[in-house]
DNA sequence: TCTATTAGTGTAGTTAATACACTAACCCGA
DNA sequence: TCGGGTTAGTGTATTAACTACACTAATAGA
């Protein structure tokens, strides 16, 4: 397998899906085009992969100027490669996806000015390229994921309340769960426990509060 | 997004994991490298992404090149890019897996004069590049999905019998399987359906044949 | 006809998922 | 202070899925 001179290479780049849960709502950050293709488009954050430059590394990179932040939980997702996908030549990208707990984003809410704004998934305005099938794909990974894996305490904050636990699975399954059966799922997890806080929010009963056990690592469960 | 000039790109290959069932052993094949980086070792089959060319078409290719045969199941299974995977240069390779019955290959056995051999997942000789963690990542995939898709008939011929068919689930996960439990599973599936014939092979009982409604899907189930 | 070998079958127990309705605690306003 | 509104919190009975487990049936060959 001879290596191919650097003419005859396709340009490779990555794209990433970056979830966030807010206002009830699974949003994702959307850049808009500046240049031809789409220009003016909204499209996924991304850039060009260099020759000596991991792909991954490259993913969480753009992650972390997009959002300021680091450590947050990124997941390759899949290599698309159709033909015609740029209209200008072969470009592949390397698709990943990521979830942020929207605490810790200090949302400049949908500032549009910068052509930087977090999108509603079922509000997307049109995309760039076949980015509107990563953001498809990416959910259907999510939503598998929630059943298998312990990825929505992802998007937990520090401490939360097993209401707000199952509204996360409600909106990204969209669909509700029966509050019951939710808890006692979720009590018989060991990844989550119990604090000696409680949270008043209103007029009615507080919530007690709950905390994930190792907020970083998210396993495999079934 | 500007994209950059051809200078700058880093390689992209294709790799395919191509697994059959063979002597009640998952087999995979291999290529002897012919020159260096790890001259005389054993590879999966891949090659180099052109410009112009699909990646999933580029595996195919090579698959249909390696087998002989088309129509085959192919996966994507997940895109390789550690820095230093590749000693030479920067090289990013989009790894498949592909799963051939083995009564459509006419497989000159471990042939390995001609430089391309079928090996045992449990003997295989050491892999140069990464390959060993794509045919292990490849394996927990396959072993993963026999569970929730309909994978496992990609390897069974036109008739088989229950017993093959359990056979084939052993092997991969590599455990044994109740016997009753198993054909109760299966006899309630609706993708395979009995047929009149069984088959007579050796001095016992004769088994009944089944057959795959639709050979070429593969479903999610569950 | 006896032996060896693989094919084929059912039931009871356990575990996981579902459906479902009321009480508890707080705030607020009358 | 009491009643209404609101969200938190709890248990049981039913069903479906998975597990463990042992014998009879059909054939070939000695």
């Amino acid at each position: 397998m001879p290596l191919p001179t650097e003419t005859g290479r396709p340009v490779l780049t990555t794209n990433i899906v970056i979830f966030t849960l807010r206002d009830e709502q699974l949003k994702l950050l959307l850049i808009r085009r500046r240049n031809p293709p789409f220009q003016g488009c909204w499209s996924l954050p991304g850039g060009v992969v260099g020759t000596d430059e991991d792909v991954e590394a490259n993913a969480m990179r753009k992650l972390e100027d997009s959002t300021g932040l680091s450590g947050i939980y990124l997941e390759q997702l899949y290599t698309f490669s159709a033909p015609e996908r740029d209209p200008r030549e072969r470009v592949i990208s390397v698709a990943y996806y990521a979830l942020v707990a929207s605490k810790r984003l200090h949302l400049r809410t949908d500032e549009d000015s910068e052509g930087v704004g977090w999108y509603s998934l079922n509000e997307l305005p049109e995309l760039a390229f076949d980015h509107a099938q990563m953001v498809d794909t990416a959910h259907q990974r999510l939503a598998a994921k929630l059943d298998y894996s312990t990825i929505a305490f992802q998007f937990m904050p520090e401490l939360f309340t097993l209401s707000d636990l199952q509204n996360v699975f409600q909106i990204i399954l969209n669909r509700d769960l029966d509050k019951r059966n939710f808890r006692k799922r979720m009590r018989a997890m060991e990844q989550i426990r119990q604090t000696s806080q409680v949270q008043k929010s209103g007029s009615h009963r507080p919530a007690r509060l709950y905390r994930v056990n190792n907020p970083h690592e998210v396993r495999i469960i079934k």
